[in-house]
DNA sequence: TCTGAAAAGTGATTTTTATCAATTTTCCCG
DNA sequence: CGGGAAAATTGATAAAAATCACTTTTCAGA
């Protein structure tokens, strides 16, 4: 009786930027090059990591934490276009476009975030193939990404929407996950309305109708997610 | 009295994937590398040029002409995620990412298109700097622009969305244009709905809105935009 | 451990958008 | 040039989601 793994069920490549990491098992020379340069430094929760619209001076790599990466509508509100996890890289799309940051980025939780200068992100572009390769390959895969959340999003219920970010996140916040063991999500309320798009009190009472399907719990503002497969059915 | 452009009043480019072609002023030497096992081939309206899920072979060039890249959700309908026009390429994010085609083209009206067989792609990216950082620059703005629509979705009423996308098919559909001409979009009221993301009906009925407005003209298929400046303002 | 501000949650109502059911117009084709 | 199917348009209605007003709970810091 094998153990059956989310992906069994559910594309969750689809929907998700890290298929794998962009500097994992890179050339050690690459790497040093890269690294040269870099300065740590860790982030509370809440920080700004940089804004939208403004100029890059480097990149940023996650040691450990949560970044969401949003942008900002006229009346200050606030749209997650993705959660960005430990070991993901940030803020490469400005310099590689030539033009300024597309989002903001915000830590979730308190974060360790590594600063990679632009220039010697630069410089390891020119002499890693592997880098170069990588990025090709990362880019191409969220522009999938992008596009199945934007037909998402024009077809999908407010309910389906939210039951298909739940099924996004719990694959983030898994820490030492065993099958079958539940996954507590710890994101605000607001944070989880402006991922999903739409308001605060839809969400609350769909997670309301989902804790009275037995497919989670709150406690307080986490959510701890017991069934999987419920939320596939719903999210369609 | 100098000549405004749309430009000087609307971030277009941040609506656009085509900031310029990936091919233009490529060395010759790539390009004939790139091109040396090319086919012409022209699409009468309608025609289907792949497959969302299918696995890729090549990638295409638009010689002439314009077309549509889309999903479909279970029911079969459309949702249009960009709008290509002569002079792009389509298809290679599917060979850079490893995976299959994550979205359908299909021509809008008859056009030539060249295909390119994988390997002459993929063997000139290992040959051309340029080509590599050209693609590289286009994959990271076309990022931009999805993460522009995609918040643009989550926050615009239909209305702001159909006003929007009517100034970006403008762009599409100018020829031989002179500052302050209409410009005529021919294009179906299925389709236009399917871009903006709505019902036909809805399309229809804020067009009506629009024509009495003084914006555009409507007649038969054809919509004839008079006034981008109103549509600019209704748009944000 | 107490306390007050912030966040979560609930209910009623309005607005927007989708859907259903037609009618009219266009335009292709023999 | 007429016939007819496809596409565009209009109106009425239903459904979904946003907004407003408010209560309850949580939780960090004194």
């Amino acid at each position: 009786m094998g153990t059956m793994s989310l992906k069994d069920i559910f594309p969750i490549d689809k929907w998700d930027f890290k298929s794998e990491s962009v500097l994992a098992d890179l050339p050690l020379e690459d790497l040093e090059l890269l690294t040269a340069n870099k300065v740590e430094r860790t982030y509370k929760k809440g920080e700004i990591i940089f804004w939208e619209g403004a100029y890059p001076a480097g990149i940023f790599y996650i040691i450990s934490g949560k970044v969401k990466k949003y942008k900002l509508d006229k009346d200050g509100r606030e749209r997650i276009i993705y959660v960005a996890n430990t070991g993901e890289l940030l803020g490469y799309h400005a310099i590689l476009s030539e033009d300024r940051y597309p989002d903001s980025a915000g830590v979730l939780e308190e974060s360790t975030i590594a600063f990679i200068p632009k220039e010697d992100f630069l410089h390891t572009l020119q002499h890693s193939e592997v880098l170069n390769r990588r990025l090709l390959k990362t880019l191409s895969h969220e522009f999938a990404v992008l596009a199945n959340s934007l037909s998402m999003f024009a077809q999908k219920s407010v309910r389906q929407r939210l039951a298909l970010q739940l099924i996004v996140l719990r694959e983030k916040y898994k820490v030492n996950f065993q099958a079958g063991m539940p996954v507590e999500i710890n994101m605000g309320r607001d944070d989880l309305a402006n991922f999903v798009g739409t308001a605060r009190e839809n969400v609350v009472r769909i997670l309301t109708e989902f804790k009275e399907a037995k497919i989670l719990e709150t406690k307080g503002r986490k959510i701890i997610i017991y069934d999987v497969r419920k939320l596939i059915i719903i999210a369609d």
